[in-house]
This record gives structure tokens, sequence and C-alpha cells, in this order.
DNA sequence: TTGCACTCATATGATACCAA
DNA sequence: TTGGTATCATATGAGTGCAA
């Protein structure tokens, strides 16, 4: 008798469960799972752009990727998880969040667990994207999302080597990218900065409640939380996207410098830099300083690259920008071409400021200042013994 | 030839910070 | 709350160029 009200409480729930959230429950016999779909064709609800051409070849080196496959944006998956928790161990994933192009559209598929018992059904449908879609995209998915996944496949002793799976984490691009200009670089942070976005907390929940909201599903059967719980996770999934947009745009060649407000483009130039593609980089920065958006850190580094490029006439208009401002590293490189170019007396100078205004700091760096000293000492000598000649 | 300064590549350890 | 990641700072060594 107990089991068959039971039994009639979980259809219940499962009824007021699908009225509520929508989708569709999957074919399972026992332990069925809701899935909730929806598209977006071009732009989502909220404005921002879903809208991928491709994917720029520095992003797919950056991130280790095949480049001679040449991964199309029909092969990216987006994921991202709801769970109970933010540990490894018995955290369970509820909600699994997924994102891909079909027919033109961006499809956002979420797989729910209307109990804990259905886990292992959520599997199926997530195992047939991952086949189909051989590039996953997250954010700080290396670090969370894949870990629980693999220890909750692991549990129901289903192995999927999902670390040797090609994957974009996005928030470590979005670091590189934005964390000198950005307070800080977490999803909610780059959509309010970067997409210009505000997520409405009548509809959505702060992530830390999750785990408790669901709890509390569980525990009573009410079923109105879980809107919120949806309503983010399908955001994360749209603004993973968004987010994926804006950078393979920021970094398509040829760079449109000073094209995009939101972009950083000495980070741009870093980047290219750090991927052995340091003319692209120079050229960068050179727009960036014919178009008066230069920072006295980017026109430091332009001189870097000229100095190494043979260009010591440009390398020192670059380091002569900087020491006017006072900026240390660029007084120093200063110091150092013109010693090179035996500019002694000139040197010598800019060595002497740079001593001053280190040694007025309230804390000096003791070794920096011994370097300094020295290379005055050793200026001092060679100007003596020119003078002597 | 020697010594010094610098550049570049590589390795290692510490740190910050992001997810629910 | 935990754990994983990339980055940064630092150290080290090889190689190069220059002056004496």
């Amino acid at each position: 008798m107990a089991h068959t009200q039971d039994f009639d409480l979980k259809t219940l729930i499962r009824e007021l469960l699908q009225a509520t959230l929508g989708g569709e429950y999957s074919a399972h016999e026992e332990d069925s799972v809701l899935i909730i779909s929806e598209s977006w064709e071009g732009y989502s609800d909220e404005g921002v752009s879903l809208d991928l051409q491709d994917i720029p070849e520095v992003l797919l080196n950056w991130a280790q990727l095949d480049v001679s496959q040449g991964p199309d944006v029909n092969e990216l998956l987006v994921l991202d998880l709801e769970t109970t928790g933010l540990g490894r161990g018995n955290t369970l994933a509820f909600l699994i969040g997924l994102g891909y192009f079909e027919d033109g559209k961006y499809k956002v598929e979420q797989i729910f667990l209307p109990e804990p018992d259905a886990e292992l059904n959520s599997f199926d449908r997530l195992i047939e994207l991952l086949e189909t879609h051989s590039v996953l995209v997250t954010f700080n998915g290396k670090s969370f999302d894949i870990p629980v996944l693999e220890s909750r496949l692991l549990y129901h002793r289903i192995w999927l080597n999902l670390r040797e799976k090609e994957h974009i984490d996005l928030l470590h691009m979005a670091r590189r990218l934005w964390k000198n200009t950005l307070p800080s670089c977490a999803l909610e942070s780059l959509e309010y900065y970067v997409m210009g976005v505000l997520r409405d907390p009548e509809f959505d929940i702060d992530g830390g409640q999750i785990p408790q909201a669901y709890g509390e599903y569980l525990m009573s059967g009410d079923v109105e939380p879980l809107l919120k719980i949806v309503k983010h996770n399908q955001l994360d999934i749209i603004y993973t996207m968004a987010l994926m947009v804006i950078i393979c745009d920021a970094l398509r060649l040829p760079i449109e410098v000073g094209k995009d407000a939101r972009v950083d483009y000495h980070a741009v130039a870093r980047l290219y830099q750090s991927q052995g593609q340091k003319d692209v980089a120079k050229q960068i920065l050179c727009e960036m300083k014919d178009l008066s958006i230069a920072t006295v850190e980017s026109v430091h580094e332009l001189g870097q690259l000229c100095k190494r490029d043979k260009e010591l006439e440009e390398a020192q208009h670059c380091f002569e920008y900087g020491a006017a401002l006072s900026h240390p590293p660029s007084l120093l490189a200063l110091a150092i071409l013109l010693e090179q170019t035996k500019e002694y007396e000139q040197a010598l100078e800019y060595t002497e400021q740079l001593l001053s205004q280190q040694q007025s700091l309230p804390l000096p760096d003791l070794r920096q200042l011994h370097d300094i000293d020295k290379r005055r000492i050793r200026l001092q000598r060679k100007i003596a013994k020119k003078a002597h000649k």
C-alpha cells in the first residue's frame, strides 16, 4: 500500500515537473530523465550574439587542439553541470546543460534528474552528444565539471576518458584577455562587463544556493525553485557560447585594433606573442600606439620587439616614451639600449633616475638596487675611459 | 682569451581564483 | 566549503656579442 502511495507521489511530482519546466521524459522504462530543449538563431533572448563563424588558429593552438583537423563550429559541445556541491566524491550532477549548433541554430539541451536514482539514465544522451561532437567548451570545466562527471561515470562503472577529449576551457582564456582590465573573471563579471547583460534575480539563482534548492525540492516536492536553477543553467550555456563568440571575434586575423572597446588589445598581442607570432603582436602594439590607445606597458613591449628586430631607433622612441612617464622597466630598457649604442652619458642619466626612484620606494628591492648601482658604476668607468682617449 | 652583460629556453614552486 | 588549472616569479644554463 505504502509502495503504491510512493509511486503515485512520484508520478504526481513528475507530472508537475514537466508542467512547470517543460521538456520531454526520456524513453527509459524506469527512472527516465527530463530533457528540456530550446534553440536560438543568431541572438539569444538577452540580445547576445550566438553567431560563431569559425575558430581562430591562435585559440586552437593555445588550447592545444589539432589545428590540421580545423574543427568547425558544429563540432563544439558546451557543457555545464549543476551539482549538489563543490566536492568530487559524493557530489551529484542533477542537471547537465549542453549547447551545440544544429541546422544553423544554437540548441540548448538540459538533462534533469527528477530523482537521484535516475542519474545513470542521464548519461545516455550525454554520451551520444559526446560521440558526435569532438571539442568540449566549458567555463572552468577542466577543474570542476570534468572531474565531477568522471567521478559520477566511474561510480556507475562507465569508463570515458574525458580528460583526453579536446577541450577549450574559456575561464583561462578569459583570464588571459581580461585579468588586467576587469575586477574579476568569473562568468557573471564577464557577462556584465563584456557582454553587457545582468541576470535578473527574479528568474535566476546564485550558484552557491543551488545545492540547497535541489535538496529542498527532493525533501518537499516543491518544483518552483527548480525554475530558477534551470534558467541559471540555460544562461550559463548561452553565455559560455556568447563568450566564445566574443573571444573568437577578438582574435580573428586581421586584428582590427581599436574596433571593439571590450577588447584589451595588449592582451591579444601578448597571446599572439606567446604562441610564437611575434610579428602579429608587434603589428597590434604598433597600431595601438598609432591610434593613441597604447599604455606605457604596451609601448614598452613594442620597444622590446623592435629591439629584437634590430630597429633600435624605434625601440629607443618607445623606451623614451615610458621613461618620460617614469616607468621603471622603460628606464632600465633605455639605459641598456643606450649603453649598447655607446651613449654612456645618457645611459648614466637614466640609470641614476631609476636608482633614485627605486631608493625612494617604501620597500625597495635590494637586489634590484644592487644591479642598478652596478650598472651606474660601470657606466661611470666607461665615461671616464672615453674621456681619457 | 677572458670576463661581463644580455637573450632565450626550460624547469620548478607558489599563487590566485573559479566552479556549485 | 575543495580541487585543478594556468600563470607568474624565480633560478639555471647555454649561447652570443663585445671590450680589453
